[in-house]
DNA sequence: ACGGTGCTTGACAACGTTGTCGAGTATCGC
DNA sequence: GCGATACTCGACAACGTTGTCAAGCACCGT
């Protein structure tokens, strides 16, 4: 691919990229059949064939795709729109989408919304502008109506919240907490903090009611002031410390999203509180490490990202599909800090287990 | 942006993307006008130039960036080529210059190599296609001149590993993991271990040789068999635990990346061996948790980020610049668990201080 | 009244590629 | 030997946009 002349280390003639005609007069043959070539039609002779691969060899010449779309009408570029790569679920989801696109030698055009609503319309009109082949989308303001008209130009799938009439793919946030929610129950807890972190995201809603639908199934009341939120995760810290320090301190805590999660354990470790037993709604790299091992539920960021990608290239070209939800499995990990009953065991387990240090 | 026809559920119309040459119509001016008016030229006359944006919103008019780009012969696509965006530095490093990129307007196309030279080619070759402005990479197996003349297309700047006479923007791995080791001296240890987890990269390399030549100039013997290295980190857990476990086990540990200090922490955290001294190459989420906290050489992924970004924009154009190598400062950060001393307060540290349990 | 000036606007070519179609040539059957 | 057939190849238009240039028009000073 790389020509080999001699590269001048200073003053380097800006060389231009070949193009289709400069090949074509190397081999001396129209720019037709240089086509023809690249793009592996037949009805070229071997011979001919061979000079024009020789010379876009020499050349160096690699297609424009953007004229070539622009030509064929046709894009090989998927749009992925995240609240932020930083946050190891997106990361994971972005990582498995870009792997298949590769494989299908596609291009990933990446944008993040940091959850802005005006960055969001943004980066969107931005994308449209590259005439998509399809969008993955992590929706934060948008309304369905936008999105399905949206899917008049290109299909779109939406990743971890989902529009209505739109195809997505989810996790069942409900069901999951509720689930997670139970296993503290039937441990005997009753008094069940929820740290929501962020607020505003419509996942860490559901994943509340989730939790107070299986307190209300068990008939325990549901205390607000166990509720911890605030504008961003790192701020939690301090009232989650103030929380479980209260005299009637939860025994068991539900955190909503890893970051929630994360916050919460340095308030455990920075003061000297008990550690409650610990859920964690989304995986991450800590918790399969401290002691004990923070459970999760795991919701498998990089099988919705393939599950997104999957439905996206099948959407393309099938404009009369009908929108599919897909909700992805979550199991709970059990790592030890869910599976805690509440109280006086606890003190138990404070002298028992050592952390990390030891 | 998005038009208020009401949208059928179903059976939608694949509304075509409008044209240039449709919102001309519409506004009953020729394309060119349209064309001025986008592009905010003078010389449009408002009673014309209203026309023309009720038009636009009316048709929901983007222009198409390709086509655009191709008559001016400029592109507003940045490439980013890196290992793996499931890696926190990079993707901390990706976030920041997402970013600034969206800043200028540009679009970020998105690559991930797994560090693998043939995906590295097939990745390069493809974003070659898209003409991009400018390219920031990690390189792999790219050599010097490959990438010279990659510089004839557009400019192009190396992050995390350098090539010669390609400007890049990398840490002192040698320095700060000569000054690292020297932490670790100072404090008495002399039997210092290298967790160096998956092998073969040059910035790996480098730490060893930094903490080799720290040890040198103490005139410490340096042990090969203190070097831990697998071919994939994970792997490296159980090699971490028998070097742990041996009699003369390292007091200290340098870890050259932070995965091969999650697999450290992992092996230290699975079996009932001693916490050494600990320093990580590279900042991660679980560092500031643990108890002690891990005390790392910081290198500041976004603000690499950032400089590679403001340094290929400031290339852009500029076709004879020298090249110039970015030294992005480190620091450690202190968190305990790298000012340890060894052996006996080792013992008296583990009975001393409780995990994130307590 | 007339040429000049300044302003708005549009016709046309071009960017680099591919689809369409027809020209040219060799090969075949009779 | 001749028309038919098959195959290779190229001229040209087109994708959607912007740069160039000139046309059209109103207005000015003399």
């Amino acid at each position: 691919m790389m020509h080999d002349e001699p590269a001048r280390t200073e003053g380097v003639a800006p060389r231009i990229r070949a193009r289709i005609t400069d090949v074509a007069a190397r081999a001396g043959v129209s720019i037709k059949t240089v086509s023809r070539v690249v793009n592996d039609e037949s009805g070229v002779l071997p011979g001919t064939r061979d000079r024009v691969i020789e010379a876009i060899r020499e050349l160096d010449f690699i297609p424009d795709v953007r004229a070539r779309a622009l030509k064929r009408g046709g894009t090989d570029t998927v749009g992925v729109i995240i609240d932020s790569i930083s946050d190891g679920f997106f990361s994971a989801v972005v990582s498995s989408i870009e792997k298949l696109a590769l494989a299908d030698g596609l291009s990933v055009l990446f944008a993040s919304t940091g959850y802005e609503e005006s960055r969001e319309r943004a980066q969107l009109e931005r994308l449209m502008g590259h005439r998509l082949r399809g969008l993955i989308l992590a929706p934060v303001g948008i309304t369905s109506d936008e999105l399905r008209d949206l899917q008049g130009q290109f299909p779109t799938v939406c990743i971890d919240r989902s529009r209505e009439g739109i195809d997505s793919v989810v996790v069942d946030d409900f069901g999951a907490s509720l689930e997670a929610t139970r296993t503290f129950i039937a441990q005997g807890h009753r008094r069940i903090g929820f740290v929501r972190g962020t607020i505003g995201y419509p996942t860490v809603a559901a994943r509340l009611q989730g939790m107070k639908s299986a307190l209300a199934g068990a008939g325990i009341d549901f205390d607000e002031s166990l509720v911890i939120s605030h504008e961003h995760d790192s701020a939690v810290v301090a009232p989650v410390t103030t929380l479980l320090r209260r005299p009637d301190a939860p025994t068991a805590v539900f955190c909503a999203t890893s970051l929630a999660s994360m916050a919460t354990l340095r308030a455990v470790h920075n003061d000297d509180v008990a550690m409650p037993a610990l859920i964690s709604f989304g995986d991450f790299d800590l918790a399969s490490i401290v002691n004990p091992g923070i459970s999760c539920v795991d919701q498998d960021p990089s099988y919705i990202g393939e599950a997104a990608y999957r439905r996206l290239i099948a959407l393309v070209g099938a404009t009369d599909a009908e929108p599919q939800h897909t909700v992805v499995p979550t199991r709970i990990v059990q790592r030890g800090s869910g599976e805690t009953p509440p109280r006086s065991d606890l003190r138990a387990l404070r002298a028992d287990a050592p952390g990390v240090a030891s």
